[in-house]
RNA sequence: GUCUCCUUCGUCUAUCGGUUAGGACAUCGGAUUUUCAUUCCGACAAGAGGGGUUCGACUCCCCUAGGAGAUGCCA
């Protein structure tokens, strides 16, 4: 098979290797080396690709290499977007940079009943504001266009007729009531499962086909794959090694066509996997079981498989897959959550891979070049969102104050302190980043944080003044004492300040903090806030006396 | 039930047969400090269990246990 180094190969690392390409079966996480020997060719079928490949699927457009890697993100849009896809997109997307292949968008909108234009948007908006771009896609176009699955309704059908004629699949004729009774036992997962049975039970396979042909004119039906029986299916994946299914053990038959006449994900997935010249498949392990049912669809239909890479899978605290009652799952949520894509990229793209040993930080650009199988886990990840909050914090504070003041603005404003377009106020804000940006764990937190700074706080209930052992007498003259030193003192710098406020203090028989709570509290409005002096000299003088005096009154006489 | 995959600190991970099993988050303690936060320092904390192979096993093999996923005219 010279000419069968073919597409799904590209990118590894040549052939040099050709010992024991088997994977050591079971135990063991030290994958790497076994994964090496993964490098090596794997079994073909003899079968010559580009002789196969319809005109409209050439994936190779010309002038590029035959070698070159091509992946997919193949989302459904039939939910917002979330961790569990944005992870799946990211891993195609790095494995694509990694290899300069290209990374592909192909929506698999076959579920008409859960379709909605509204999550095709969402699923622009999640990658625009990601910053993950594809380079061939609905809206960007591309050679082996389109990449919409219902714009190809006609090719899905094609393809499942020609597998009926081949003998590799048949026409079905059961309802859905008639199926769904061999479902049902499914559901009660303890209980009775004695001899219960799992799946379509064959029941339409052996019609006779010329019978079948004429029935299907008129009647309502299915296409189903003929799964082989009294086989092993095998497959390598780039990730786990060797897997192999007996026949018997995959999903029965499965729907290829449905009544309706789309495909389901099982077809088209395999028919566009092959028409786009998809190299390498990378999609989460929740996938792996129905592997083997699209390599006998590749088999049957006399196509050469892509290679397999079953990501490990994201996980809730609780150990199961991640979904919504784990907390927010949306990619959206995240955002109005005031986490910063570049965190978000960062933290996934740690879940389940490593780059280099003792780094955390890794802006998508590294990630790019960094990336590498060889690093992905096979166990799955527990997400964890105090870590990723870390992530947050951290590249908060490597945002540039003039960036920052920007992505805050929209939190500013919804909180009612910001006044859109209004540059004295946008200069006010960029003037208090550098006190405002490392108390910053989100950019939500901008409101509370800074808020003080625009917006008159409520004065604080009178115990919220008291430094400790004080009482409100008392709390009242240290504030009056720290107002006429402010007065007295006001334009010199933090550490003048700091100084004659010591001094104050010692004189007065205080420590710095009894005189300085009050103070804080009069004019930031809480005892927790940015630095004290910082925050008066960015208030005005005249403002901190206003709130001062206010505070004073509050505290009587 | 059946099949498949997985198994290092609470969590994310490093370890390519020889290490005091390293780092990060979280937690706890300390330092800096006008509060909070940041930052820095320190502490706690792991090879599921049992058999092999080997001079030597977290690393290789087997078994057990546990976990997860799949078992749809959803993807």
């Amino acid at each position: 098979m010279g000419s069968g180094a073919r597409l799904a190969r590209a990118g590894r690392a040549g052939g040099a290797r050709r010992h024991s390409r088997r994977a050591a079966p079971g135990g063991g996480r030290r994958g790497r080396l076994r994964r090496r020997h993964l490098l090596t060719p794997r079994k073909r079928h003899g079968y010559n690709p580009s002789s196969n490949r319809p005109s409209r699927g050439n994936a190779r457009p010309p002038g590029e290499t035959a070698m070159q890697v091509r992946v997919r993100y193949a989302p459904s849009p039939t939910g917002l977007q979330h961790i569990g896809g944005v992870r799946t997109a990211l891993f195609n997307y790095l494995f694509a940079r990694s290899k300069g292949g290209k990374f592909i968008l192909r929506l698999e909108d076959t579920d008409r009943s859960r379709f909605s234009q509204d999550y095709v948007q969402n699923l622009y908006d999640t990658f625009e504001w990601l910053g993950v771009k594809w380079d061939e896609g609905p809206d960007v176009g591309g050679p082996v266009a389109p990449y919409i699955q219902s714009e190809r309704f006609d090719l899905y059908r094609e393809h499942a007729e020609r597998l009926v004629s081949l003998g590799r699949a048949y026409y079905c004729f059961c309802g859905e009531e008639r199926v769904a009774k061999f479902h049902s036992d499914v559901q009660d997962e303890e209980g009775g499962a004695e001899g219960a049975s799992f799946g379509y039970d064959r029941h339409c396979r052996n019609i006779d086909p010329a019978e079948a042909k004429v029935r299907a004119a008129s009647e309502r039906h299915v296409i189903r794959l003929k799964i082989p029986l009294g086989e092993t299916t095998e497959f390598e994946d780039e990730l786990l090694g060797n897997i192999a299914w007996k026949n018997e053990d995959v999903n029965p038959d499965p729907v290829l066509l449905k009544s309706d006449g789309f495909p389901t994900y099982h077809l088209a997935n395999v028919v566009d996997d092959h028409l786009m010249g998809i190299t390498h498949v990378m999609r989460a392990q929740e996938w792996i079981s129905s592997t083997p049912l699209h390599v006998i669809m590749y088999q049957a239909f006399g196509w050469e498989p892509p290679a397999f890479c079953h990501l490990p899978m994201v996980m809730g605290e609780d150990g199961r897959k991640l979904s919504k009652r784990h907390g927010a799952t949306s990619v959206d949520e995240f955002r109005k959550g005031g986490y910063l894509p570049e965190a978000l990229l960062n933290y996934v793209g740690m879940l389940g891979a490593s780059y280099e040993d003792g780094r955390d930080l890794y802006p998508l650009a590294d990630l790019e070049r960094l990336f590498s199988v060889e690093h992905l886990k096979k166990a799955p990840a527990v997400f964890d969102y105090k870590r990723l909050e870390w992530f947050n914090g951290q590249y908060i504070r490597q945002t540039p104050d003039a960036e920052l003041a920007a992505l805050v603005m929209p939190w500013l404003e919804e909180a009612g302190i910001a006044k859109k377009g209004d540059a004295a106020f946008e200069a006010a804000v960029l003037a208090a980043m550098p006190l405002a940006k490392e108390r910053l764990h989100y950019l939500r937190d901008a409101p509370s944080v800074m808020g003080f700074l625009f917006a008159e706080p409520p004065v604080p209930a009178p115990e919220e003044f008291f430094p400790k052992k004080f009482d409100a007498a008392m709390t009242r003259s240290a504030l009056a004492e720290a107002r006429a030193l402010l007065a007295a003192r006001f334009p010199a710098s933090d550490e003048e300040l700091e100084e004659a406020y010591r001094a104050r203090a010692t004189e007065l028989g205080l420590k710095l903090g009894d005189l300085l709570m009050p103070l804080r509290v009069a004019v930031t409005g809480s005892r927790a806030s940015p630095p004290l002096f910082g925050s008066i000299r960015l208030l005005g003088l005249d403002r901190s006396l206003a709130r001062i005096d206010r505070s004073l009154a509050a505290l009587g006489s």
